[in-house]
RNA sequence: GGUCCGUUCGUCUAGAGGCUAGGACUCAAGAUUCUCAUUCUUGCAACAGGGGUUCGAUUCCCCUACGGACUACCA
């Protein structure tokens, strides 16, 4: 055996990846990766009532996409497989009975309504004590049986937890959990402990929720008289509620899933930065990072003991971070799909306005809105012209207009540049600002007080065509309404 | 109820006996801008409470309060 670090992400395939999990998964995988270790995965199925279809190519999918890539699994082999459970089920009950031989563990036959059982002392040992002759003739009948811990009755246990530092137990405290399920199955609590003995994990890292059931797993190590792995358990991440309370992040705080936040348009890059933020500190005052800036920087000193909250605000400004720092072409083509412009006359302007676009969304899905307009005119209000720092009223609108028809009809080259140059000039001569002349224009051929671009950007988005027919439009609609 | 864990601005956090308690998000104000956004400047805002230890506690110890996790033949 050698001493390289051995992690693993042991999730249950339930269908989606809670971003909680993808949390501890890139901890355990930052570890590994500082460490110059391995990364392994394991999908824990021992419930089998709760088997979804296709919920392991989930998790594939998100470590693929997340850039988490294990070393060891199911998809990729390894020396210790099968890295399925469900498919170690056979090994399982060979060490449930190497324990029951060794004392450290004990057949239980006590049903779930057994009322009579339960209300003496539970079914947490109620069958500790009973004799090997007992034992015998239960299992002979056929009886149905599940196995349990024979948890010492006094002493402590204690461990010197990476994050948390020693924390100790009282082991009277402890319950005879379960090992081995009636059914045969091993329980999540046994079959993790077997595997990661097996497959040579070396740190255990984990949420904090397994905290206090830790010193049942300690007992079980040391009752194989197998050397201790280090545990690394991590804080929880919270959700804050609409009253401002603090409560485990669920759904009704909005997007949980790793796969739900990526089609509300977060890019997998941005969520890895902001959830490796929640319970860990670089120590500096960097908060941008690329995940190989991670793996640099990663360190457990600077895991957090306290529950951190997640900010659905701070993860918008960490996307669009990541959105500033990509490439014109690379947002453009993240981005086009969210836009629906194929196959429109817009399509030829989709770099232009791409890069127009790019600053000012924080997460992709809001593309959709913010070209609405360019597809199409919707209705306003004309209200809108009304614009006091521009001293912009109907009429001054509706003559402003006019004549940037007039200078349009003339364009002969429709490009940006162009444009602007006719109609800062033609401001001039009008012997107004530039703005006063825009903020008219603008209007007209969006409908919004506020656009991707400014007014030159439109016109030339929008083509000769039909940026005047909008402008026609503006008139018609502002004529109407002096008249009211 | 029991066991364990936690507690610095609203949120994420820096701090490891002596700091005007720093940064970021949000929010507000201003500058720039043919709108908005970006960018820049400024501002609001925190050591849960009480005892110790110490010349001196956000920092070390204890207690209280509050919060959380676990307490399944779920994982």
């Amino acid at each position: 055996m050698s001493d390289v670090v051995r992690t693993r992400f042991a999730p249950s395939p339930t269908g989606y990846m809670h971003i909680g999990n993808l949390r501890t998964a890139l901890f355990a995988f930052l570890y590994a990766r500082s460490q110059e270790g391995r990364f392994i995965l394991r999908i824990e199925d021992t419930d089998q009532g709760r088997y979804v279809e296709g919920a392991t190519d989930i998790i594939y999918d998100t470590l693929r996409t997340a850039g988490l890539h294990h070393d060891e699994g199911p998809d990729v082999g390894g020396d210790f497989g099968p890295y399925v459970q469900s498919q170690r089920k056979d090994m399982y009950r060979k060490y449930a009975e190497e324990l029951v031989a060794k004392g450290e563990a004990y057949y239980c036959f006590c049903r779930r309504d057994d009322k009579e059982a339960e209300s003496s002392e539970g079914y947490n040992r109620h069958c500790r004590s009973l004799s090997a002759g007992q034992v015998k003739e239960q299992l002979a009948q056929g009886m149905p049986y599940v196995i349990r811990q024979r948890i010492p009755l006094e002493g402590t246990t204690s461990w010197d937890d990476l994050v948390y530092g020693t924390i100790s137990v009282d082991n009277r405290t402890l319950d005879d959990q379960i090992l081995l399920k009636s059914d045969g199955m091993p329980t999540y609590n046994f079959a993790n402990v077997i595997d990661d003995h097996l497959m040579g994990i070396t740190h255990i890292i984990r949420g904090s929720e397994y905290l206090s059931s830790n010193p049942k797993y300690i007992l079980l190590y040391r009752a194989f008289g197998w050397e201790m792995p280090r545990y690394i358990h991590l804080p929880l991440i919270n959700g804050q509620n609409p009253d401002g309370t603090i409560s485990k992040l669920s759904k009704r705080h909005g997007a949980v899933s790793f796969q739900a936040l990526v089609e509300d348009g977060y890019l997998p890059e941005a969520i890895i930065n902001y959830i490796a933020l929640l319970g860990w500190s670089p120590k500096s005052e960097q908060e941008i990072f690329s995940l190989d800036e991670l793996v640099k920087l990663f360190s457990v000193t600077g895991v957090h003991k306290s529950p951190a909250v997640f900010d659905y605000k701070k993860l918008d400004w960490v996307n669009s971070q990541h959105i500033v720092m990509m490439s014109d072409e690379e947002f453009a083509d993240k981005a086009r799909p969210y836009a629906g412009i194929d196959s429109t006359p817009l399509e030829g302007k989709w770099t232009k306005i791409a890069s127009l676009l790019k600053p000012r969304v924080n997460k992709l899905s809001e593309v959709a809105e913010k070209t609405a307009f360019l597809k199409q005119l919707g209705a306003y209000d004309t209200e809108m012209y009304i614009n006091k720092k521009n001293k912009s009223t109907f009429e001054s609108s509706i003559r402003i207009i006019e004549n940037v028809i007039g200078a349009l009809d003339a364009e002969e080259q429709w490009n940006e540049e162009a444009l602007y140059n006719t109609l800062s000039s033609l401001a001039q001569s009008l012997g107004i600002k530039e703005g006063q002349l825009f903020w008219p224009v603008r209007i007209a051929l969006s409908g919004l007080m506020a656009t991707p671009g400014n007014a030159t950007d439109i016109l030339f988005i929008l083509g000769k065509e039909e940026s005047v027919s909008r402008l026609e439009k503006g008139v018609e609609m502002l004529k109407k309404a002096s008249l009211a």
